[in-house]
RNA sequence: GGUACCUUGGCCGAGUGGCUAGGCACCGGUCUGCAAAACCGGCUACGGCGGUUCGACUCCGCCAGGUACCUCCA
């Protein structure tokens, strides 16, 4: 087992060498989607960052329980004059009940996490599972005194627990700055103080869904799911909690209250957070409005796509950025990945027919735990990315014989591509669309013969006639040394 | 307004107090009947102004521009 993986943690805003609370086990979660409609490109960051740590954690040899949450009830519609509930708007508008929608768009959610190779979680809790948990949180948090029930409500006292506790320690917020500068939000009358949060909510008559609870009907408030089933899973401490930079505040400073009070201080040792994905140099969010869905970037169905990109290529442009850093949505971007990434799985074809000699000149011992430091640098996946690049140059210059390696040094290459470019930054070879129609593909052959046996002949106004009115259809026609390949 | 962060070559994107990340594009070459593809090579950038230093893109200060959070958001 490696034991110098460093991850950037949020609490204390610098790299720390990572320890297991119980090796080698890990227990790791992060916030999950809330499903009430398709998942976009922002949604992929997250899933694809930790999917990447799941995989290099289970890589280095730890045991991994990644719990990863469906939000399906609690989060209120800042906008809506009421204070509905998301999933409950969406399921008036559509006339069908809440718990459809959830289901439709989480099996959607699913459908495109699996196009994109992310590793499902080993329990995906939702929150309409887990109200009794919820409920009982907050009784907890009532009976330590740190809660007050109002109007069949009931908020956590972030006036009391700040006296006690320090109240803005993962968001850098000093409680009396945030009074002084925050603006007055509707229906605060019922908090004894603004920055008070719900944990649980008195439903009105027209709220769809709603339960019983000891304070009368209502439903969980917004970060009560987070820490109940995170708890019940993970146990009262665990090792990991991540999601993207925007739940920092204020969603996870209140799992911190929350799990403070319920469980006692430090419950969670590293906070980890990607960071945006922006579109023209902006935040790629619901509220915006300024999203592409993963859908739409599969199919190439939004008039900001020039094209449709595989999901493979999604993964690919998000792995080659860091991600602490924001990366930029573009065309062009786009673009790049999905030829780097092909010049990389071509790479990797070429190494799998490489022969090895008796003299030796790479070094794949160094070339290998180059590897591993740019993972154990707070998953470096950008300077993974560009070993492998770099990697490509030996793997080619073998091919044609102008550099030499032997067995043990081929076999040690083998073993790094494969290990780092499947299994940690889970890519994958993507079956070529012209594959599911075996008629075309029998029909662009023969043409494509024909054309051989007319170069054979040396008839070039025939070959290039061929060539010319497949490239027309969208067909490119790629001479090679044994013949031909082509693609749409 | 408060807090935090960012500004790298045509584009994307790493990183470091001295040792040209990488990808894409572009240019040259090899190959090819031609072209495409592939491969090889070239392309030496760090917002502005000061300061610290033998030396700064990297540290400090100021300025400019941008972003995020402060409300649901990954």
């Amino acid at each position: 087992m490696q034991e110098n993986l460093f991850l950037y943690n949020s609490l204390s805003r610098k790299k720390e060498k990572f320890t297991a609370i119980k090796p080698p086990f890990v227990g790791m979660y992060v916030c999950g989607p809330t499903v009430y409609g398709d998942a976009h490109l922002g949604h992929a960051r997250p899933a694809i960052t930790f999917d990447l740590l799941f995989r290099y954690f289970q890589h280095i040899g730890y045991k991994v329980r990644y719990v990863r949450n469906i939000t399906d009830v609690g989060h209120l519609e800042s906008d809506a004059d009421q204070g509905e509930d998301k999933i409950a708007k969406k399921a008036k508008l559509e006339q069908v009940e809440p718990m459809e929608i959830a289901q439709f768009y989480s099996d959607r959610y699913h459908r495109d996490m699996d196009k994109l190779n992310v590793l499902r979680p080993s329990i995906e809790p939702r929150a309409s599972g887990h109200i009794i948990e919820q409920i009982e949180l907050t009784q907890k948090i009532i009976d330590t005194g740190y809660a007050y029930v109002s109007n069949g409500s009931v908020y956590f006292d972030v006036e009391k627990y700040n006296q006690k506790y320090n109240y803005g320690k993962l968001s850098g917020r000093i409680l009396e700055d945030l009074y002084s500068n925050t603006r007055q939000l509707d229906g605060q009358d019922e908090k004894r103080n603004s920055f008070d949060f719900a944990l649980w909510k008195n439903a009105s008559p027209e709220h769809i869904m709603r339960w019983n609870s000891p304070w009368g009907q209502g439903f969980p408030g917004w970060h009560a799911e987070c820490s109940a089933m995170g708890h019940k899973y993970l146990g009262e401490k665990f090792d990991i909690h991540g999601g993207g930079m925007d739940l920092l505040f204020p969603h996870h400073e209140c799992e911190i209250a929350q799990n403070t009070i319920a469980v006692g201080e430090n419950s969670i040792n590293y906070w980890v957070h990607n960071n945006m994905i922006t579109i023209n140099g902006q935040k790629m969010g619901k509220s915006l409005g300024n999203f592409i869905t993963l859908d739409e970037l599969f199919t190439g169905a939004n008039k900001v796509l020039e094209k449709a990109y595989s999901p493979m290529t999604i993964r690919f442009f998000i792995l080659q950025a860091h991600y602490r850093s924001t990366l930029d949505f573009s065309n062009e971007a786009l673009q790049a990945a999905e030829k780097g990434l092909a010049r990389l799985l071509k790479g990797v074809e070429t190494l799998q027919g490489l022969k090895p000699s008796k003299e030796n000149n790479f070094d794949a011992e160094k070339f290998r735990q180059d590897c591993y430091d740019a993972m154990n640098d707070d998953l470096n996946s950008p300077i993974l990315i560009s070993n492998l690049f770099e990697g490509l140059k030996t793997i080619n210059s073998v091919a044609t014989g102008s550099e030499k390696i032997d067995e043990k040094n081929l076999n040690i290459l083998k073993e790094t591509y494969n290990t780092f470019l499947f299994n940690v930054l889970g890519l994958k070879l993507e079956n070529e669309d012209a594959g599911n129609n075996e008629m075309l593909e029998d029909v662009v052959n023969m043409v494509l013969n024909l054309r051989l046996s007319a170069k054979e002949k040396k008839d070039w106004a025939t070959s290039d006639f061929i060539r010319d009115e497949l490239t027309k259809i969208g067909i490119k026609v790629k001479d090679t040394k044994e013949g031909f390949e082509w693609e749409i």
